[in-house]
DNA sequence: TGCCGGATCCTG
DNA sequence: AGGATCCGGCAA
């Protein structure tokens, strides 16, 4: 895709996994109430998938928090985690199919001054809350632009962080990352899968 | 209605 | 290692 064109909703209509891999190197442009627009390059994505995935909120069934997931791809779902820190995903695949992409980490390119490695830290760094859920993430003011292709040998997966609770689907290689990107959030070793799925594989 | 625990992060 | 601190989902 030519490099600064707005990711439109067919980019997020396909297989989850798919996307959390291409959204990496992508630059998410938010332009602030104030005026001032910050742009971060996303490197680092989990994906999110489907109603049997038990590490994904929508395993639970479609509720007032989760229905969003079960809505046209594109939108946002911000929810707030341990009270404090939110987190951005972007919905995926068909209507009624349960799927979203979180956005893990990012690099800072343009007006962003604290840290935007870590969802929670992502999401405080631009000033994005749940009010943000159900945003047409192809528009102004929060959307995605594309980038310069990535060298598939510069993608990395593993299992996803903190989801242990989730049994065989913790073990899922649905965490993405840029290799050697010093903006990859580093989890602790507790959290890695159940501990039997070393990352680093591609 | 009450309780349990979380897709995290900071401090010590 | 532990705490902060809100709220969703489930059991009662």
């Amino acid at each position: 895709m030519e490099s600064g064109t707005v990711l439109d909703r067919t980019f997020f209509e396909r297989d989850t996994v798919t996307v959390a891999r291409e959204l990496l190197g992508t630059v998410l442009v938010f332009e602030r109430p104030a005026g001032v627009t910050s742009r971060v390059r996303i490197v680092e994505t989990e994906a999110y998938v489907g109603p049997n995935d038990r590490a994904s909120h929508a395993s639970r069934g479609r509720t007032r928090r989760t229905e969003v997931m079960f809505g046209p791809a594109g939108h946002a779902y911000v929810f707030l985690i341990y009270g404090f820190h939110n987190c951005l995903n972007i919905v995926t695949e068909d209507i009624n199919m349960p799927a979203a992409v979180l956005i893990r980490g990012g690099e800072p390119l343009q007006n962003v001054e604290k840290r935007t490695d870590g969802p929670g830290r992502l999401c405080q760094a631009l000033g994005i809350d749940r009010q943000f859920t159900g945003h047409d993430i192809t528009m102004p003011p929060l959307y995605l632009q594309a980038e310069c292709d990535l060298d598939p040998l510069d993608i990395e997966s593993g299992p996803r962080v903190g989801v242990a609770y989730a049994g065989e689907w913790a073990t899922r290689p649905w965490r993405f990352w840029i290799r050697d990107n010093p903006w990859v959030s580093r989890p602790p070793r507790r959290n890695i899968g159940r501990g039997d799925a070393s990352p680093g594989a591609v």
